[in-house]
DNA sequence: ACAAGATGTGAACCCTGATTCACTTCTTGT
DNA sequence: ACAAGAAGTGAATCAGGGTTCACATCTTGT
């Protein structure tokens, strides 16, 4: 063989597959989906078209990936919230909305299309997958809120899809691009209330 | 002038219309939007593909009003079935969030194209509509709750939206074309007490 | 320096599906 | 019966992006 990637040619292909999906993500949080064609990936990445078909199969599998990182930074910014704080299931849920709503309203753009705007469905397969981690960092807490005796029984699975859901629909309003108005953190404090009845903790 | 259209005349107009919303309605029970490209609906509807557009300027024009009379039919059987339930709040909110999920649970290909199938904006505009509708039928509950003093004091609006949420959120599951599995039955029930804790009902 | 393989290029191609429009057919009023 | 306007037709057109590929350039091993 008269060729073989060494360590440099690696880490080059690596850094422009980074720009790649960087310039991917910044036109995202931009103006979504619809700002982000091939053609306008590779210009802000400073590539040509087809070098993005050299290191992504297709335009699905390259936002997928995306929008894969873009939300495991958020699942695990929440969790960190959730770990690093001690008291009942309330509080401890209380934290992860806290940052999750902070974080989303700081980037709203991109928070929404994480969220909420329309994608293809090999994307909305990512978007399924991360509600679910969402999901099990609520019914963690919750569990353990029950086992504690914080709690009463219920159905975790069902209150932790529910809490979800909440979340993500009050804070459509407020990351919706085309809506606006109101006071954030009153609406954070209120969805919090919300939340620490929903879970059934008394006061 | 030589032609003036009569009775008859604009009724088989109407009837027209009404085959090719129709048409485009049962399509999408079966397949979703993907299913329903204009071509398939003229042929569905029997007529030539010209014919639509001499009855919706545009694609997304005719699926907007499908979307709305299909929306329209849901929030009217969940204010109906809210009317027609005396006691708590919580007991008005189960009797709508039962017909709601049964509604959804036979028709679900339909449902879930009216709650959270990927759609063009002119049709996600017609969608957020219809939420809002939902969340008034929901803070108009609580407001009476409140007022009769069942329910603690609240930001009516984020609760309302926040049920919406938890309640779309979690039929997601069953209604989704790819999942299934599990008691939908089961669901409700545990769907009903997250509501009724949530709004914050003393039980 | 040369061969072989890897990476980069971007204009051309293609596919899908919405939209148009010249033409036919049907209705109505005289 | 005829003129005028309305409704219906469907092949042809168009548009927008994703994808390809023949070619150029760069890297590495001999």
């Amino acid at each position: 063989m008269a060729y073989r990637t060494t360590e440099r040619t690696e880490a080059r292909r690596a850094e422009t597959h980074e720009r790649i999906t960087t310039a991917a993500r910044e036109l995202i949080a931009e103006g979504g989906y619809v700002a982000a064609p091939i053609a306008a990936v590779a210009d802000r990445a400073g590539v040509a078209v087809g070098t993005v078909y050299r290191h992504f199969p297709s335009k699905s599998d390259l936002f997928a990936e995306v929008f894969r990182e873009a939300s495991q930074h958020e699942v695990d910014a929440m969790r960190e919230a959730i770990h690093a704080t001690s008291g009942t299931a309330a509080q401890r849920i209380a934290a992860g909305v806290e940052v999750f709503a902070h974080r989303a309203l700081r980037g709203r753009r991109l928070a929404w299309a994480l969220l909420a705007e329309p994608v293809d469905p090999a994307v909305e397969a990512e978007r399924l997958h991360f509600r679910h981690s969402y999901r099990d960092l609520m019914a963690e807490v919750i569990e353990e809120g029950i086992e504690a005796g914080d709690l009463p029984d219920q159905d975790v699975d069902v209150t932790a899809a529910a809490l979800i859901g909440a979340i993500g629909e009050t804070m459509l309003g407020p990351l919706s691009p085309t809506t606006n108005g109101g006071d954030p953190e009153a609406l954070i404090a209120s969805l919090i209330s919300f939340c620490t009845r929903a879970i059934g903790e008394e006061h």
